[in-house]
RNA sequence: GCUCCCGUAGUGUAGUCCGGUCAAUCAUUCGGGCCUUUCGAGCCCGACACCCGGGUUCGAAUCCCGGCGGGAGCACCA
């Protein structure tokens, strides 16, 4: 793997921090953000904050009590550090303060417009009437925001950049906002709640934070940062930016996604549809190959969309040694075998083809009753196959014995056993079938790989093995 | 439309800052071969790229200008 590149002026120590919105899961999207923080704190040596950027935001976008520990555990999974754990919903008296004096420099104002008006003039470039307010009307308008005195939707708080800025994204933007909504963490207690970048300005200088890694939909983010740096006299910290990241085989958005889970589409978290890391995991994808798989990416401004093949080699590199092999047959067709040795009752199959000392398993072949695939056995009906491992049949519903040494013709896998097994397929189809007797020696959680059909992880519970396939 | 950013093979990526060592790296994918009691792994071979046009230069993927293409932002989201 090609090392990162060096970050610049790193002599005094490195503090970065991973700053998500608690409104879900973190999916295979967000680990650009996650895990870059994490390399570049490891590769200086550095600290990691943790910063829940829990303010209420828009109508579609909402904090939920649940995400907060979604996040901490698909973190933990991907092994990345974090160093101490910060909520923006308790540093509301931090952000109450310093808007303040900013009102009270003069350096923003109240603003009373509409929302559509607000967004007419920034487009035209004027400036409204509430940009002239007397310092003091403003602050005695922001005590009465803070008191409640305004609803939702009637009052901000605006920075005074320049209406008349070459981008527009920058004119007079708008620091706080009202939000009568409930926070899962604070309740009602706070009705003016900060933007990001305000909330950010001055919580990046506070907590001490040297680098800034941000996705490249945040640049803008930089230049109010250092504006108001600039205003407060505030050191400059450094800022870094990567591109967005995606599969190309997820082809929803986050909020659909949600919607989806909500409405019963899919399953939950876990949904291999969803790529939330907590679906990653319950595939048996490895947290270091979602590693190798993102870092491989590096820094750049490019937006990267992947094929999730990537994602598989990666993984297929850390799982295939250790996964043990099984036969699995859905949609099974039964058969009888006529001629087989009588003194043949059980068939040892190897647990690795390339590990030999790990053994065999065994499959118990005294009732002369094996299950093949419906697809395999369409195929190959009438001629004679490899039951793998075990001998050659002619195959049939009543299949004749042939004989046991290996020859050159085409190995089916089969089943010695009627253990019920679903396999989850990425998609969130589900393959029925049967698994052979040795899958009850499997534990729950383990990874295997079911011959010819891929790696998947096992899950045993009360209805049964299911198996959550990760790919071939 | 405005602001900013990016543009190396099917997909990603190295190289671009500090021009030659790049007839361009690595991974993945695809095709072929070997091996193999898996359509897996491994090994070998092959395929495909510097967006276009000018300029600077002895020499440009690398620097400059202009196009074209793509992305992000222009939210009282993060």
């Amino acid at each position: 793997m090609t090392e990162l590149p060096d970050l610049p002026n790193v002599e005094d120590g490195v503090v970065m921090r991973l700053a998500p919105y608690p409104s879900g899961a973190l999916h295979i999207g967000h680990t650009r953000m996650a895990l870059l923080n994490d390399e570049y704190v490891k590769k200086y040596d550095g600290k990691l904050l943790l910063v829940f950027d829990d303010t209420i935001g828009s109508k579609e976008k909402v904090p939920v009590a649940e995400a907060y520990d979604l996040i901490r555990e698909g973190l933990d999974w991907l092994g990345v550090d974090c160093h101490e754990v910060i909520y923006k919903s308790d540093r509301m008296h931090i952000f109450y303060e310093w808007g303040e004096k900013l009102l009270k420099g003069g350096h923003a104002y109240v603003c009373e417009c509409p929302a559509e008006v607000l967004r007419a003039h920034r487009e035209r470039g004027e400036e409204c009437e509430h940009r002239n307010t007397p310092v003091n009307d403003n602050v005695e308008k922001w005590f009465r925001m803070l008191d409640g005195y305004f609803g939702e939707g009637e009052v901000v708080v605006r920075l005074k950049t320049d209406m008349k800025h070459p981008n527009p994204a920058f004119r007079d933007r708008v620091l706080f906002r009202i939000r009568n909504r409930v926070h899962p963490r604070t309740g009602d207690r706070f009705k003016v709640w900060p933007l990001l970048e305000f909330s950010w300005a001055i919580d990046d200088h506070l907590l001490g934070v040297t680098h800034i890694l941000r996705g490249k939909d945040l640049v803008i983010e930089d230049e109010m940062e250092k504006y108001l740096w600039d205003i407060f006299g505030l050191p400059h910290r450094e800022f870094v930016h990567y591109g967005m990241l995606r599969l190309k085989e997820m082809k929803l958005s986050k909020s659909k996604m949600s919607r989806e889970i909500e409405r019963g589409v899919y399953s939950g978290v876990h949904d291999p549809r969803t790529w939330t890391l907590q679906s990653l995991m319950r595939r048996g994808i490895d947290p270091q190959a979602v590693r190798n798989f993102t870092l491989g990416f590096g820094v750049s401004l490019t937006d990267v969309e992947v094929a999730a093949d990537n994602l598989y080699a990666e993984n297929r590199k850390l799982i295939d040694g250790r996964a043990n092999r099984y036969f699995f047959v859905p949609d099974p067709v039964e058969i009888h075998l006529a001629g087989k040795p009588d003194d043949l009752d059980v068939v040892h199959a190897p647990l690795h083809p390339d590990v030999e000392e790990r053994g065999t398993r065994s499959l118990d072949v005294s009732r002369g009753v094996v299950f093949v695939a419906k697809e395999d056995f369409d195929a190959h009906a009438g001629k004679e196959v490899r039951l793998k491992d075990f001998c050659n049949v002619v195959l049939g519903e009543q299949a004749q014995f042939k004989s046991l040494e290996v020859k050159d013709i085409s190995k089916i896998q089969w089943s010695d056993a009627e253990v019920p097994v679903r396999v989850v397929m990425p998609d969130g189809s589900v393959l029925e079938g049967f698994g052979e007797s040795g899958l009850e020696g499997v534990s729950s959680g383990e990874v295997i790989q079911f011959e010819r059909i891929g790696f998947a992880r096992i899950e045993k519970g009360v209805g049964g093995i299911t198996a959550y396939f990760a790919h071939r």
